[in-house]
RNA sequence: GGGGCCGUAGCUCAAUUGGUUAGAGUACCGGACUGUCGAUCCGGUGGUUGCGGGUUCGACUCCCGUCGGCCUCGCCA
């Protein structure tokens, strides 16, 4: 008789002391065994659940036992046994709570193998960390280990709160095409080729946005959808080319409508799945507030170091005592600086640190960066090390504009506006790493509101949309529109938490009018406006609700909730940073016929390429062959 | 496209200034062991130092190129 794996009674997380004298079947993975010799072999079965200690003894169970030495790492198996008390052999990790059965086991009487594994590539354990390209081609066995899985639980349970909550607030979840048109505006597009219209080609969806707003004048009043995106830009640690958003949109509300919403959705999964309670309603900043105290958009509000303007304190420098803030000013520049107060740890800021961050400054395209410690009296304060005597006649004045005292160290940025702000919100969070400010385990959100409209592309001499061409001015700045366009706010509002943006919206424009002056300031013709977004536009012309919404990154919140600052630990088969997925060697070549199907050539450099590669790999087959003939 | 870090046994890492036969832990294989729990103890197998070229009496080490991974700037409305 065998063990029917298919009637497991529990998981291997499940059994507890109450469940002691009953007989259960168990299935799962061996994570590791430790044979006695004659007479104990012990087995820990793992499944996504947890860990079941399997006790074969064989005085009782010989026969098992005999099966149960045989057994390998990863074997797949299924037993029946009788559940035991250790007595006074219950685990240590139950006491620590990392094996919640470790107060029991199960003594086997009966076992399966139901697959035999090889040696895996690298050990299933949560001890050995094995280079990341390994594991993602392996991902089947990485994703076996106990704290990979988990980052898959936690992600399953948040959308289902999310759903719900979401559900519980009337909205209705509508799927959205993936093959839809390419979008001019915003992120490369992934492309499919039409087969049946050859030389035309879907795109898939940067986000659904339009199809949102249609949503709305089609009436159905509150959308969300849990849906994946698709964006061909370069990879990072939090941007994958495919992530899934949670977009919303909802008809007849206001920014605070939405804002609100969100807030509820963020609170309430944080609440649930981290027993951490987010205090509503949220606090806000505006984005001028926002560039002008962290030098970002999305600031990271778990500490201090804020940005000090001391333009005024030097604006009478001159080139001989330091020519790099005179050129600035000249320049029609600002300087700012950071404060690091004594009392925030200035003194553990050594020659190694400093040189480093400026080094890291200069890897991001500056300069360096300015640095000198106060030192004197609180009435007299004084410059030491750094650039400190080639600023010395402004010390007074600086120390007064940043409250900077005997025992601090400021780092200054001079330059245009955006540069400052890009070089010191970068320090700043060096630095705040540096000293250790920032709290572990504490969460700060965050809405970031009044956004500017327009932003002015240097390079293609024209405005630009920062958010979306669809995001409404703030009804007070509308007026502007016509005389002082980089003036106008716009109702779009980003939910930012511990420096990070986790969401962004706006109210959209449902007015013909303004819709029409933001595309002419943005330089699209009324001709271009209707080649892009004619579906949209018709649609306005129906009855448009004022209607608005958001969109939050599903996969940064996740990464939030577990614990971890690569999006790839919250995607089971992410990408690496050239975009290919090491388990299925996606992207590949297609053959010729179906490329010719789709009317499709390559170019004249890629068919040389892949000849190259062809006649190469023909001639590997062949010593292959070769050496076995042998 | 730019900047940075990295690539040595299946895995994680070491190898002094360029110097003898590239080591350790772990995994794997064999043996021992009556309560282990990342079991322990004994023994063993295991290497194109990513790849190609150069300098040198001699290269894991230095130089050039290349491939791959990660971080980052640009990019991502």
């Amino acid at each position: 008789m065998s063990v029917p794996y298919n009637q497991r009674t529990h998981s291997c997380g499940e059994l507890r002391a109450e469940h002691v004298g009953q007989t259960v079947v168990l299935a799962g993975w061996v994570n590791n065994y430790r044979d006695h010799g004659d007479n104990l072999v012990f087995i820990d079965l793992r499944d996504r659940e947890g860990l079941t200690q399997l006790r074969f003894n064989v005085d009782t169970d010989p026969e098992a036992t005999k099966r149960a030495r045989t057994l390998r790492n990863e074997y797949c198996i299924a037993v029946r046994g009788e559940v035991l008390h250790r007595g006074d052999q219950v685990s240590k990790k139950f006491h620590t709570g990392e094996m919640p059965t470790g107060e029991i086991e199960v003594s086997v009487h009966e076992i399966d193998v139901l697959s035999q594994s090889e040696t895996p590539p690298f050990e299933i354990s949560d001890f050995v960390d094995t280079n990341e390209d390994l594991r993602l081609k392996y991902r089947f066995l990485d994703l076996r280990r106990p704290k990979v899985a988990r980052a898959f639980r936690i992600r399953a349970q948040a959308a289902r709160l999310i759903r719900e909550y979401f559900a519980e607030q009337g909205f209705l979840e509508i799927e959205t095409p993936f093959l839809t048109k390419s979008t001019p505006e915003g992120a490369r597009d992934y492309l499919v080729p039409s087969r049946v219209q050859p030389g035309s080609f879907y795109a898939l969806p940067q986000s659904p946005q339009l199809f949102k707003q249609l949503f709305m004048i089609a009436g159905f009043d509150r959308y969300a959808q849990l849906v994946r995106c698709f964006r061909d830009e370069d990879l990072r640690g939090n941007r994958q080319p495919e992530f899934t958003q949670l977009d919303l949109e909802m008809a007849f509300v206001k920014a605070d409508d939405v804002m609100g919403i969100v807030e509820g959705c963020l609170a309430r999964v944080w609440s649930e799945i981290l027993g951490y309670e987010i205090k509503l309603p949220l606090p806000r900043m505006t984005y001028a507030d926002a560039m002008s105290r962290f030098g970002c958009d999305a600031p990271d509000t778990r500490f201090g170091l804020e940005l000090q303007d001391v333009t005024e304190s030097l604006k009478a420098i001159t080139a001989d005592e330091f020519g790099v803030f005179a050129n600035a000013l000249a320049a029609g520049g600002i300087i700012k600086a950071i404060c690091v107060k004594k009392s925030e740890g200035a003194e553990k800021l050594t020659r190694k640190i400093t040189d480093g961050l400026t080094e890291a400054i200069k890897g991001i395209g500056g300069g360096g960066l300015a640095t000198t410690k106060v030192q004197g009296t609180a009435d007299a304060p004084e410059f030491a090390t750094g650039i400190g005597a080639r600023i010395q006649p402004y010390c007074a004045a600086i120390c007064k504009a940043t409250g900077a005292e005997p025992g601090d160290q400021l780092f200054f940025a001079p330059g245009k506006p955006a540069d400052v702000a890009k070089y010191l919100s970068f320090a700043r969070i060096r630095l705040a790493h540096e000293l250790g400010l920032i709290p572990a385990g504490h969460f700060e959100a965050l809405w970031v509101v009044d956004f500017p409209l327009l932003d002015w592309d240097e390079e293609e001499k024209r405005y630009v949309s920062p958010h979306h061409p669809f995001t409404m001015p703030l009804e007070e700045d509308i007026p502007l529109l016509a005389t002082d366009p980089l003036k106008v706010r716009s109702q779009a509002y980003d939910l930012v938490m511990n420096g990070e943006e986790m969401a962004g919206g706006s109210i959209r424009i449902h007015r013909g009018d303004v819709q029409r002056r933001v595309f002419e300031l943005l330089g699209i013709s009324e001709a271009e406006a209707h080649a892009k977004f004619e579906h949209l536009l018709n649609a306005l012309r129906f009855g448009a609700p004022p209607h608005g919404g958001i969109a939050f990154g599903f996969d940064r919140w996740t990464m939030r909730l577990v614990g971890t600052d690569s999006i790839r630990d919250v995607i089971a088969f992410p990408k690496t940073q050239r975009a290919v997925c090491p388990l299925t060697d996606a992207p590949s070549e297609v053959a010729i016929a179906q490329l010719n199907e789709l009317g499709i050539d390559l170019s004249a450099e890629l068919k040389a390429k892949r000849k190259a590669a062809e006649e190469s790999s023909s001639m590997n087959v062949g010593d292959h062959i070769h050496k076995h003939g042998q």
